[in-house]
DNA sequence: GATAGTTTCATACAAATGTTTGAAATGCAA
DNA sequence: TTGCATTTCAAACATTTGTATGAAACTATC
């Protein structure tokens, strides 16, 4: 392999053309004029379309699992081998909420891309995100961890929900900048992180019904806090 | 119009092949022959492919919205003109997970589709999407009247939380299932319901620094109560 | 029962799309 | 250079797809 010219030409091509054009109405014609390469250069190199898709795919899908898992190791060493709920859940969702919003993303291809697997979710696409129940038990023994009493289906709801905050948002954004008039700031992503972590944490406590007045968590300064009733 | 017949049989056929694979493989060929009607007869009444898509969902969007709003009427009725936020989060998540979620509902057609849009989305559907934020400015308007002191920002969030619970359970059910190991009971949709209200009226009440302790909301029986602390 | 409007039908159309092919070009080693 | 493998290219292929057409069948009204 002399050079990787135009199979990464390909792959630049379409990431950035699915990102801007969704999956439905963007042709193999379309990429390889993107990326001034032969139409069969994209069999060539990668077999058939759907394994292009996926490459890209999985190939993002890495780049933020490292982070996530980066994170979670981080949090767990600078609390001696425990990290704590909250860092748990900040490792978990903060990765793809940062790699998805704010106002220096907008022109960020890798970004928009993985929006737009988040929304329209074509077969290779689907295929790939099934396997990551695997990585996801990573998070789910963490929690363990961290709250040992804990239920398990509790946990597992708990991260059900950090998972799904984080996605609609990401999702729905537009929809929710429309419907809050422009009131939700979805540029400031630290918020919409302590946010999301926030209430993530918050589910995790349901039905607890402490000896003494629990901890509660509280927004502060965009940052999460712990504050005594 | 002498008898329905074509139509509707056009309408359950498509409706049942979509739910079933998806709007990804199924063809108009494939929706005629299941409903034993000729391929022209889909554009003789429906006008093209997208419109009998469109007219699908939105023959099922209305009946959702139709519920929320009469479950919200009714629990501002009751509430002598002013629902609890409890009630108006259960009016608007409840129809939805009613429809899509449970063991019975799993031969449901109906239902079985609305997870396909809500998962695929497709153009036509995607249009119709995007209109339904008047109808979620009801909810937080009845939001608005039932927490008067609340920020106008946080109560789009927490609206937007809320859906982004209900969607994903219904989106990701199996997923969750499969890394719960079966212990997410996803058939009890009273519990989920429960539960997504739950978070959801707490995600509400981030940054709440009362006076005097908070009620504060804990799962008991699977219903929502309060419990002072 | 003739007529006008509606619905159904078989068939054709036209366009788009992913994939394949076989030859030409290119790069690289001996 | 020669020879061999890799890569590129133009063109064609083979389907699939939604849609359009025009005639036939049907229905209801007068």
């Amino acid at each position: 392999m002399a050079s990787d010219h135009t199979r990464s030409a390909i792959l630049a091509a379409a990431e950035r053309l699915y990102a801007d054009r969704g999956f439905g109405d963007v042709t193999l014609r379309d990429i390889v004029a993107e990326a001034n390469v032969n139409l069969a250069a994209v069999n060539y190199h990668f077999g058939s379309k759907d394994e292009l898709i996926a490459e890209l795919f999985v190939t993002r899908s890495i780049q933020t699992n490292r982070e996530r898992l980066n994170e979670l190791k981080a949090a767990e060493e600078a609390g001696g081998g425990r990290a704590s709920i909250e860092d748990i859940m900040r490792a978990l969702v903060g990765p793809t909420l940062r790699g998805c919003l704010g106002p220096d993303r907008e022109g960020s291809t890798a970004a928009r891309f993985m929006i737009r697997a988040s929304i329209e979710s074509v077969p290779p696409i689907r295929r790939i995100k099934n396997r990551e129940v695997d990585h996801l038990r990573k998070f789910a023994a963490a929690m363990r961890r961290a709250m040992p009493g804990r239920n398990d289906t509790e946990l597992y709801w708990g991260l059900h929900f950090a998972l799904a905050m984080a996605h609609h948002t990401i999702r729905e954004k537009e929809r929710l900048l429309r419907l809050s008039e422009g009131k939700c700031d979805l540029d400031d992503v630290r918020a919409i992180i302590d946010r999301v972590v926030t209430v993530s944490v918050m589910a995790l406590t349901i039905g607890d019904v402490p000896s003494k007045p629990a901890a509660r968590p509280v927004l502060v300064h965009g940052r999460l806090t712990r504050q005594d009733l």
